[in-house]
RNA sequence: GUGCCCGUAGCUCAGUUGGUUAGAGCUUCCGCCUUUUAAGCGGAAGGUCGAAGGUUCGAAUCCUUCCGGGCACACCA
């Protein structure tokens, strides 16, 4: 006695019916699990070029997605990674041995099949079935997603089990696949943008015995031979610049950084980063260069106007270039570019803006910047002149403002995309940045640097005039593909355990 | 981290002023069916209602805690 014949439907007992399917298939002398299967088409060029295939004989492999039987004779549908093709399998065409066989296929296996292409009477491309081999035997059921007149029935949408179980996701839900080609051009579209302006692409650590380069709570491990802490690095900054000063003079890396932070929409811990620096140029060269790779990667996805999250984006238009203070003016309707800590803090209360006393005069800017400035910023802005206090890492502003840093940052559609600076060369005050940086931490600052004494000495060694940005390659690719959740532009977002 | 919402069959969902044995479609299994396509027709099976406590004669439904998820806010990129 066999499962097959026990009346049950959880999904124990379908799993165990079809092992013992693979039992029944085995003495038929049929490998569940044959080695290989010679492709000689895929399904898109075939439905795509119906009058060229009529006739003709095809062998396409794929999963086997919908079953139609129909007594002597059946429909199925393959799908293959160009997509679906439907099959006519007949016990007349195949053999009785053969059509025993088909019998016993599910939904979720992987089939091989040779025949000829042709229409049925309702104009659906199909492949009249003469050869037909079992290529993988599904055990596990997958969800069934029917559709009719465009509307899909059952469809697979539970967005924890989508994110969990990622490859059910792309076999279920076709755009998903599109997101991540996408995805996938928009990386090899910006090494192939920064190649052929003679960068070099660099690998650099991931494991740092010390971090740095951004404000921001690190993850740690442990290295058991060399007996340290290592972290996992929350930037690449301070490594391409010991590069910059060992003479390389355009490096690039596309890395993961990893931040023990928050997560929401726009927030995962491991996210996806391109960090560049070139050296005898300053921020504004890098602004310009900035908005040609933006607006390279929109033309190579023939986008010039992007709709996101309810905002349409022009990407054809000059990016606006505003000064923080400007947007302050327009937006606060005060003039603060002249205020200190102290006229900051009365602004903060005449506006009833719940301020941190502990913050020092950057930080009040910064806070205040995101909260009366961020949200108008939709159409690509490039904002300029941060100050000092927050950006440890840039170069002073070229007219003796001692407050202000040559720094620019992107925002489109309220979110920052670029952060920019012409990077900090003088040694002297890069030591007295990184030690203030310091002095926070120890008062409780959880985000301020770290003082890493090789790179303070690969500075010392000398480091030529410089500017280096950084940009968020998610959500680079989520504005590309209109996507307003990262985890939609992940594979495999972080997710908490299951029980 | 805080607030709001959600968790019922393999999938998608009904059912929540507390009341027999928790329903449907798809899926699965059996039978019929040689151009179907959410194939069709007939039959059957499938659930400790996210978990644990509690209130009650009686809980999917009310309460508490926990787990997981979504959205918004806060922080960051």
């Amino acid at each position: 006695m066999t499962n097959i014949d026990e009346k049950h439907s959880t999904l124990e007992t379908i799993i165990s019916q079809r092992k013992e399917k693979i039992k029944a298939i085995k003495e038929l002398g049929v490998n569940p699990y044959p080695y290989s299967y010679n492709v000689t088409h895929k399904n898109k060029l075939i439905t795509e070029n119906y009058d060229e295939f009529e006739g003709k004989e095809v062998a396409i492999a794929g999963r086997l997605m919908a079953i139609r039987k129909m007594g002597k004779a059946s429909f199925g549908n393959v799908t293959d990674s160009t997509g679906k093709i439907q099959l006519y399998i007949s016990k007349k065409d195949i053999g009785e041995e053969k059509y025993q066989l088909f019998k016993m296929f599910d939904i979720g296996d992987f089939i091989g099949c040779k025949g000829s292409v042709m229409k049925t009477r309702t104009g659906e491309t199909t492949i009249k079935v003469f050869e037909l081999e079992l290529l993988s035997k599904n055990i596990r059921p997958i969800p069934i997603v029917k559709e009719k007149d465009g509307v899909l029935h059952d469809s697979f949408s539970d967005k924890e089990q989508r994110y969990r179980k990622r490859y059910l996701d792309l076999i279920l839900n076709p755009e998903v696949k599109e997101t991540f080609v996408k995805r996938t051009k928009i990386m090899s579209e910006t090494r192939k943008f920064f190649d052929e302006k003679g960068y070099l692409e660099v690998e650099t650590p991931i494991l740092q015995p010390i971090y740095g380069g951004a404000n921001a709570r690190p993850f740690e491990t442990f290295h058991n031979t060399l007996g340290m802490n290592l972290f996992l690095r929350i930037a690449n900054e301070l490594y391409l610049k010991r590069l910059i000063i060992g003479g390389f003079d355009k490096v690039y890396e596309i890395c993961k950084n990893f931040r023990n932070e928050g997560m929401d929409k726009s927030h995962n811990p491991e996210f996806t980063v391109i960090e560049f620096y070139e050296a005898y140029v300053d921020f504004n060269y890098m602004m310009n260069l900035v908005e040609k790779y933006f607006k390279t990667i929109a033309k190579s996805l023939d986008l010039s106007v992007i709709e996101y999250d309810g905002n349409k984006i022009d990407f054809e238009k000059p990016f606006e270039r505003k000064s923080m203070f400007d947007l302050f003016e327009k937006y606060l309707k005060v003039d603060i570019s002249e205020f200190g800590k102290e006229e900051l803090i009365s602004l903060c209360e005449e506006r009833k803006f719940d301020y941190d006393p502990k913050w020092n005069y950057g930080q009040i800017i910064d806070k205040l910047f995101g909260e009366y400035v961020e949200d108008n910023l939709i159409q690509p802005t490039f904002v300029t002149d941060y100050p000092k206090a927050i950006s440890p890492l840039a170069k002073m502003r070229r007219d003796g403002n001692e407050k202000i840093v040559e720094r620019f940052e992107l925002f489109i559609g309220k979110q920052e995309y670029a952060n920019a600076f012409s990077e900090l060369n003088d040694p002297i005050d890069q030591r007295e940045r990184l030690e203030l940086q310091a002095k926070l931490r120890d008062e409780g600052d959880k985000e301020a640097q770290v003082v890493d004494e090789d790179f303070l000495q690969a500075v010392e060694y000398g480091m030529p005039p410089t500017s280096g940005v950084g940009i968020g390659l998610d959500r680079v690719i989520m504005l590309m593909t209109g996507q307003t959740s990262i985890k939609d532009v992940l594979f495999f977002p972080q997710m908490k355990k299951e029980n």
